[in-house]
DNA sequence: GTCTATAACCGGATAGAC
DNA sequence: GTCTATCCGGTTATAGAC
């Protein structure tokens, strides 16, 4: 699953990747073919399984790359942006942002999100490198907040979650450009950061410190 | 998709669903074959493609008669039980219980799901029916409860939401019995409940009262 | 031990005959 | 409304080349 070393033909990995991203790309993900994908590659479709467990797992790698896009554009917020809600808001339109391209593929990927064991989905094991790296941008939004200690531990978490429930609300999003998931994460990423300022009034202190307990003790990963 | 009047073989239609649950619960779905069902129902492969599009299909009527033992659950709890977190967790738990034995099935149903335009996709159009009594279930559990008026019209599909990410972690689980997604209803049910409360303190009313709006602007069915 | 090629297998789905 | 014949595409087995 990881490219190890530069050992010698790496290429052909990359090579496959590529152009199984050009032809989901130019043609979806069910309608390309393993054979049209190996013969693209110059290969026979068997030897196309000699890299890739599966379809699907061509998917993952190219998965992994699109997160060097997201973080450059996630960078740029970071660095500048000094508003909590503008900033969760914008870690995640950069996600959507960089994804755009890649709609129908990630429709792929969350439908394998569904199967819990699945190697490639976001919540698996193997996924976990991925989600950690992402999730620390959710901690980076954060930075400057003076939070309670439990809580900011476990928020960036809950902010993935949250990312992730954007990303499903996208996937379902038929408006042009899907305008109105981008204009829902931002309304929606107002609410999220009024309530982590609300959670400190000690009206609610009590309410979100049981909350964090809660989803401490039944975490999922 | 209904089983409207009862028209001549419909019996076939049912044999079939019955059929393939059994062998469903019995060797998985992935693991059932189509000819298998088509061979223990006396038909031809093809033939079995004139009852229903797909073998995702037959999960779906299946699913609808589930519905059945989950409202007679239910209503023993909503006749009996006063309090608020206690009638949301009975009512999600008598959804679980019922679903129990179909647990494998659910994720082919969550599979699904991610895939919006699928008609079997509980979010679906073609799923309306189903789910709007699920939603009145859940209209259900807040009788008795004061609300403001935009509340109370919006909260019962936000429970609605709720269950389904329980279904998600459910899924997920892996404790023997899912005992511990039990437990999670339970104390996440006494969460909900308590910001419900909370929810009319003057402090988060104008929060609630947007977060209301914001969902209903950006509603998904 | 790393990689490739060829030839199947298997099961979901479809066309069209009856 | 049911069947037969067939397609199609993901996947696997096998046999070897470098």
């Amino acid at each position: 699953m990881k490219t190890k070393g530069p050992k010698k033909a790496d290429a052909t990995r990359t090579k496959i990747v590529d152009i199984a991203m050009r032809l989901f790309l130019d043609q979806g993900f069910e309608k390309t073919t393993m054979r049209e994908i190996a013969a693209a590659a110059g290969l026979a479709p068997g030897a196309a399984y000699y890299h890739f467990e599966s379809k699907e797992h061509m998917v993952f790698d190219f998965y992994e790359m699109s997160y060097q896009k997201h973080l450059a554009e996630a960078e740029e917020i970071l660095n500048t942006e000094n508003d909590l809600a503008k900033r969760i808001a914008g870690e995640i339109k950069a996600h959507l942002k960089v994804s755009e391209p890649y709609f129908e593929i990630s429709k792929v990927l969350f439908r394998i999100a569904a199967d819990p064991m699945h190697p490639v989905s976001p919540f698996s094991k193997e996924s976990k490198a991925l989600r950690d790296r992402n999730i620390e941008l959710m901690k980076r939004c954060l930075d400057g907040q003076r939070l309670d200690k439990d809580l900011a531990a476990k928020l960036p978490e809950l902010l993935w979650m949250f990312k992730m429930g954007m990303i499903l609300y996208w996937l379902h999003d038929l408006s042009p450009k899907h305008a109105k998931t981008y204009r829902f994460v931002d309304q929606a990423s107002a609410l999220v950061a009024t309530l982590i300022q609300l959670s400190k009034l000690p009206v609610l202190s009590g309410f979100s410190k049981k909350a964090i307990a809660i989803f401490e003790e039944y975490k999922i990963f």
